[in-house]
This record gives C-alpha cells, sequence and structure tokens, in this order.
DNA sequence: CGTTCCCTTGAGTAGTTTCAATACTTGTGG
DNA sequence: CCACAAGTATTGAAACTACTCAAGGGAACG
C-alpha cells in the first residue's frame, strides 16, 4: 500500500501506477514524467476485445491504465490462458524487443489504454539506460510471474490453483493502490478460470465450491468476495514474494548501483 | 541449423552460440566482440551444482558456455524445475535487473560458464542501446518458453508433456549448432522429468514407456534416442515458434527500425 | 560385491474428465 | 413487464488418469 498514492495519480494520472509497490521507488520524477509523456494518446476499449494479435508486427506498445487483461495462447482449436493483467501493468512492452508477441492479449471487461510508439521508446532509453533498466526489470516481471504459475500447476489441485490466482490479484491490486478487504470485481467467467488453471469448467465450478467451503471466499458472476484473505493464503500456502515487492527478493535501491 | 557455426565459434570460442539461430544474425561483429569481451572468468563445475541462489544480491551474471541447467523453486519442502537452459543461454542476465532472483539455478551434469560483472555490463549497454536491446530480447526469451510450459501443463497429459521437452531440448540444441539426428544426452533422472512435468517418479516411468511405446524414442539414464523426431513432434502436437527462430514470429531485421 | 541410486511394476485410492441434464442470469425484443 | 434466448453455473454418475504406498529389479560406483 504506497503512502503517496494520491500524489501519483494526480501527477501521473496515466501512469501513475506503473511499478506501484515495487521498483517505482526507485524511479526520479524526472523518469516518471518521460514515462508519463511516452503516452501519445488513450483509448477506451468496451471489453472482451482483442488488444494485440499473436505475430503481428508492433511498432507500438500499451499500457493498461484502468481495467484487466489476459494472455491467450490459441493453438490447434485450443485455448489457454497463461498470463492476467492488472493496472500499471506495461502489458506489451516486450513486443519492444520481440517485435512479434508469441501470445494474443485481450481485455478483460472495459478498459482503458495508453499507447507508446516504439519509435519515441527507443529515443528515450538510448538516453536514459537507468529508465531502460527498470522497464526491463517490468518485464521481467512477467516472467517471474510465469515461473510461479509454472510452479502452480505443476503442484497444486484444481482448488489449489484458483485460490493462487486470486491471491496473486488481490496482491497485484494492493500494490497499485487498488486493495479492497471485502473483495472486488474481476470480470472473469468460470470457464476463463478453468483455462487458467488447467482443467474444465465443471470441474472449476466443483473446486470452487470447495473453496468456498473450505475458506469462505465465494466467486459468483465476476464477483469476488473475500472476507478472510488470511484463509486463501493458507489454503494454496501462497507466497507472494515472487512478485518483488517488499520481501526477501525487494530490491529498494534508487539507483542500479552493481 | 546456422551454416557459418564454425566461423562464429572459432571467433567467438565462449559467446558464439548466444543468440545463434535467432537474433544472432542482427548483432554486428562489433557487438558479438563486446559480448565476448564481457566475460571476465571462465569456471567448470563437475555437475550438480548450485550456481545462483534465490534471494542472493546478484553483482555477475553467468553465461552458459557448454553444458546443461536447471531452474529450480523450492517452498514448504516440494521442489519443481521450472525452466532448462542449453548452451549459449545467458542463464541468469535476468539478475541485472532484478538484482535478486526468485529462484535457484543448479547446473545439469558437468558445465563450463562464464562470468560477467554488472558494473561492466552497464557501462556497455548504457553506450550501446542496440545491444541492450538485444540481450533484453534475450531474457523475454525466457519468458515465451514459460509461458510455453504454462501452456503444456494446462493442456497436456504426462506423456506428451514430457514428450514437449525433448521436442524444445531438441530444437534449442538444433539452433545453437548441437543438433544431432539419432539423440544426444540429457543429463536428467525420471525424478527430475518428473518435477518439470508436475508428476510423480512413478508416472512419470509409465509415460516414459507410453512414449517409447507410441513414438520409439527411448530415454534412459540420462540420454535420449530419438530415430524419428517427427513422431515425437507428432506426439505432443509440438510448434517451435515461440522459440523466435526461423517462423512466423522471426524477426530478422538486422537492425531495430521501430 | 555390496551399497546406493534409479527405474519398473502392481494394486488400491484420490482427483479429474466426460457426458448429460437442469437451473440460474443477463440482455433483448415484443 | 414478461418471454425468450444465450451464456453461465451446478449437479450426478461413470470412466479415466494420476497418485500413493509398497516391493522388487537393474545399473553404477567404490
Amino acid at each position: 500500500m504506497p503512502k503517496d498514492l494520491g500524489h501519483e495519480l494526480q501527477r501521473y494520472p496515466r501512469t501513475g501506477r506503473f511499478l506501484l509497490g515495487r521498483l517505482r521507488g526507485a524511479m526520479g520524477e524526472d523518469e516518471k514524467q518521460l514515462v508519463e509523456d511516452l503516452i501519445e494518446h488513450e483509448e477506451e476499449l468496451a471489453g472482451d476485445g482483442l488488444i494485440v494479435r499473436r505475430g503481428a508486427e508492433c511498432s507500438r506498445s500499451t499500457i493498461l491504465i484502468e481495467g484487466f487483461a489476459r494472455r491467450v495462447i490459441e493453438r490447434n482449436g485450443y485455448r489457454h490462458i497463461v498470463g492476467l493483467q492488472v493496472p500499471g501493468d506495461f502489458i506489451d512492452l516486450q513486443a519492444f524487443a520481440l517485435k512479434r508477441l508469441d501470445h494474443d492479449l485481450y481485455t478483460l471487461g472495459p478498459v482503458r489504454i495508453g499507447r507508446v510508439s516504439h519509435a519515441r521508446l527507443n529515443k528515450v532509453l538510448a538516453a536514459r539506460p537507468h529508465l531502460a533498466r527498470l522497464l526491463w526489470f517490468s518485464t521481467l516481471l512477467d516472467a517471474a510471474i510465469h515461473r510461479e504459475w509454472i510452479l502452480k500447476l505443476e503442484h497444486l489441485n484444481a482448488a489449489e490453483r484458483v485460490a493462487h490466482v486470486f491471491c496473486e490479484i488481490c496482491q497485484r491490486l494492493e500494490f497499485v493502490g487498488l486493495g479492497s478487504k471485502s473483495g472486488f470485481s474481476l470480470p472473469l467467467t468460470q470457464a476463463q478460470l478453468a483455462e487458467m488453471c488447467g482443467t474444465t469448467t465443471v470441474h472449476m465450478s466443483r473446486a470452487l465450491r470447495r473453496l468456498r467451503e473450505a475458506t469462505g471466499v465465494t466467486f459468483r458472476h465476476g464477483k469476488l468476495e473475500c472476507d478472510d484473505p488470511a484463509a486463501l493464503i493458507r489454503y494454496c500456502e501462497y507466497d507472494p514474494s515472487y512478485l518483488y515487492g517488499p520481501g526477501d527478493l525487494q530490491f529498494s535501491g534508487r539507483d542500479y548501483a552493481d
């Protein structure tokens, strides 16, 4: 929970959540302003639409200002979710280095996004190695989350997996100042939860019931009600350190000293 | 299969395999030389040893010159493999931006590694944004592989998962000029294969038997014998495009034009 | 030549999938 | 405002996949 959230959002209305709760403290005000100024224009998308298609050549990247997004891989007729994004995430900054994404990016409910051209990004980053390193960091955060998902899929059963998803989203929302004690809206269907937990819709329904009975956490119609987050955390033995917030992996230095 | 492999390895004996088969073609000779010169010293490690511990503050990174490595997450008494690395991989370049890794890196059999200090890396990258972008690219390759593993775990059964691991390793070895028609040494036990396929050793043994009966591919005592790679690829519907080699995600431009 | 680690097999159990049927929610048009 | 359709969620039963526990066989190393 950042203490000066109001300040950040007032001063940087579009990118004030970027790296918030993680390395935002290592960004100078000049760097924050540079990032804010990167955004060339804003768009609002209604819901469940494509943001970036796999294989398309990208000349710009997207930052998620409000709302959620999902990373999807489709192949041979099956479709799976391999990642979720929350407000403040620079969701396809990877495309700056990769040029083409290996997966699709879709919105999850209505979103507000900002677009950043790679030409501009390139100019800024060439002149600002420290900022470049911070942006690099932010893309590696996604990789760390991927690793945790691998672990989750290798080790947990269906009910624990979905508990893990809820824990992660709670934590990430808290980082960017959108935490909530009692619950929040998360515009996902059970079918989509199943797609990201490697199970079927039918089984996901049963897993959610089990989770509800064990922890009191209710997920229905895109709303998560969670009176006792600690129970959820206990249920899947959740450890948020991989998100590089406060904790044993935290790197709080104002600068990369090497 | 790079055509001028001999040349690369002769001229750049320690880093000649870096990005080979992928974006190495986009590196200038000056950039290749800079990378080669980054290596401050070389080490040989006997086998199954720790390279980097989770949470340790890193002031240098490691490139894998020969041999294999694995990414491991240990938690609450269980242990899982979340990634494999092959020769040419800059295995903990992430630490340059992350400072601390969220997982452990272990060797897999005997290896030869090169060490690169972050101070030096920082100087070079500040002056060379194009090279910085290429190194960034290489870390994102790992993220793409993670996503494919997530997909693999979400969608495939045990036998298909291990087939997928074999396909991926074959393909990555081929990129760096270590491909082989009939098979190769891969110093893994069935227990470790199980750790990366989210199953048990007992079940892995059965899965390997099923795979053997279906495709003729034999894995025993750290050796893969694979007379018919196409059968393996068919068995798990393997699609290597996520590795960003030749294919529909390839970006072959000499430069990042934006 | 025995110890150790690795691999294999069997049998019972737990977790997951599949197919099929039923209910609830939401949005739309009459 | 109600009826309807489409999408979403729940339940049951049977089949299947994977896990666990347990025991035995094989290779490698001193």
